[in-house]
DNA sequence: CGCGGTATTGACAATCATTATCAATAACCC
DNA sequence: GGGTTATTGATAATGATTGTCAATACCGCG
């Protein structure tokens, strides 16, 4: 059975996800440990950020363009509404809407749901400036 | 000024789509026409369905694996609820939350809203047989 | 109906994020 | 400290997607 280590570079993953803002992708914050002097490789970056999802110690989306981004988690769970124009991005509340997905999974008998919920559009800065 | 013309293949890709049972991606698409017989290029496929999803004629979305996934757009939405072991797919209503999304990214000014809902979970079946 | 300009195609190469490989290293229990 | 083995990291491999570019075929026009 795999018995769990702890390492500088899990540490060091971890703490460079709490200090980004945002979502971060894994090749971003491989040049900003780097860029801090890290020799952490670029794979074990990949294998701390998949296993901190794992844990539920953080949360991960895919951005619109296919890489996998990851944000350190907080206690408030909230989902994201985002721009297609300028990928401005803003956080929301949706209370609502947890209980909802809950209920429907837990209808199915399905057990241990989460869900991936992400509102896109084109924010009135943008707008404006296609009509210009 | 490109003027759009009309080609069998894109028909084809059209086609198909509409044949297709919830969400496909391009690859997968691909192999359906060549199949059927067709000689269609993979590249065309995937500027198709880009075109097609440009349109307002197909939705997409990411798969877990980091594919992208189109879907012929119908006049009924709806969402999925899907298994994490073993990739049962079921269709969901979402009407209450149809509405919470627009009415969320309308009060943010953004325009044109649409929105990635999906739910994912263990369902009885895959439970079941990891406490056995 | 045939012609010409050009949008489109398709085979292939290139790209990019991510994952697998595997020898070398270092964490942890004793 | 020493041995076991989880973990690392350089690199190769993978797989989806996009770029390239000559060849093709669509479509308006005569």
């Amino acid at each position: 059975m795999s018995v769990k280590r702890n390492t500088w570079q899990k540490d060091a993953v971890r703490h460079a996800l709490s200090e980004a803002i945002g979502f971060v992708g894994a090749q971003q914050l491989h040049q900003v440990l780097r860029n801090h002097g890290s020799t952490i490789g670029l794979a074990t970056v990949y294998r701390a950020l998949a296993d901190l999802a794992t844990n539920g110690d953080a949360d991960s989306l895919q951005s619109q363009d296919g890489e996998l981004l990851y944000r350190a988690c907080t206690t408030d769970h909230h989902h994201h509404l985002i721009c297609r124009s300028c990928g401005l991005t803003l956080e929301i509340e949706a209370e609502r809407v947890e209980a909802w997905a809950d209920e429907v999974a837990a209808a199915q008998g399905f057990v241990n749901p989460t869900h991936t919920i992400d509102i896109f559009g084109t924010c009135s800065a943008c707008h404006e400036r296609n009509i210009a």
